[in-house]
DNA sequence: TTAATAACAGTACATTATATCGTTTTATAT
DNA sequence: ATATAAAACGATATAATGTACTGTTATTAA
């Protein structure tokens, strides 16, 4: 099982994870003759801050920091709109808040662990869990396009921190 | 497969499947000595008009057709708590929607059809799916506590309209 | 009947998201 | 290099969704 839940919910070195997510961000912009513009690179960091999904009103008021300037709501709605179709983060719907995907640019429907007591999110790829869907779905003469899967409960950190 | 989409997705007698869901409730409610009060009841039946996901403030607007009077916002978003904590209806995270759940009272993880097209959406019980995500999620030391799974695509019916 | 609890009415407000329009910046074609 | 078109942004306003809180009414339990 691909995971990046042991990032997600564990230490290790973020800045270095920020910086590579930036890096592809910026590759995958260069591919597509897409713009990485200094606001949206700016929203993105911000949205790498942490492992735990963001919302747009919290990007509005932190990104000066990142930024070095304010900027309105409609503007990160535009930033977020685009990084969500480049793929470059998704939105958690069961929290309208939005997260870094590490796997950018490719086609792909994880699931997500939300840790109820950390609150970091992370992405998922269950292969099984998705021949599982795609099974389930196709049985009822349904034409699937997308899908959503979202899980709350407890990290491994979380769990461990419990005893 | 335990599947409500052919009654979501097809015609059928949906005044039955109203007053069906409305005895349902009513037996809910008396084994649990909880009240169905005139307002929770038609905020319930209000949901059932169809089998699309329907809006809190939808239900502000429309429940008056059902109750003979004007209810606010806070009155119907009480009257949605309960009947989420009665499992019988169910909150669509990515529509901000709510519909009615076929199967109340019994603690189920189930998916949602929903259709891009009639905007139906459909409940469905599909215990392989259950299974594939309890045993990836575990996997990674996660402890689950809820699940929410919502496919948007094309229901059987749409497609054929399609062709 | 009274006290306690649950449900409701109403106001205000918080949060999330988008429409619109004018301006600035960037890319493209001459 | 310059004109033109397209993309991105700034700013205002407002829509849509959801909740906090206070006082009142209805229901239940003692």
């Amino acid at each position: 099982m691909l995971t990046n839940s042991k990032a997600a919910h564990a230490e290790h070195d973020h800045q270095r994870c920020i910086a590579a997510a930036v890096k592809r961000a910026n590759d995958l912009c260069a591919s597509r003759q897409t713009r990485l513009t200094p606001i949206r690179e700016a929203v993105l960091k911000m949205i790498w801050q942490s492992h735990k999904p963001l919302g747009a009103y919290a990007i509005v008021d932190q990104l000066p920091e990142i930024l070095g300037k304010r900027v309105l709501a409609p503007t990160v709605y535009r930033a977020i709109k685009f990084l969500l179709e480049m793929q470059l983060v998704h939105r958690i719907a069961s929290l309208n808040a939005f997260i870094g995907c590490p796997f950018p640019g490719s086609k792909h429907s994880d699931m997500f662990l939300i840790c109820a007591a950390c609150g970091a999110a992370a992405e998922c790829s269950a292969p099984l869990v998705n021949e599982a869907i795609s099974q389930a779905t196709k049985r009822t003469g349904f034409q699937m396009a997308s899908q959503s899967l979202e899980i709350t409960g407890l990290c491994s950190s979380c769990t461990e921190a419990d005893r």
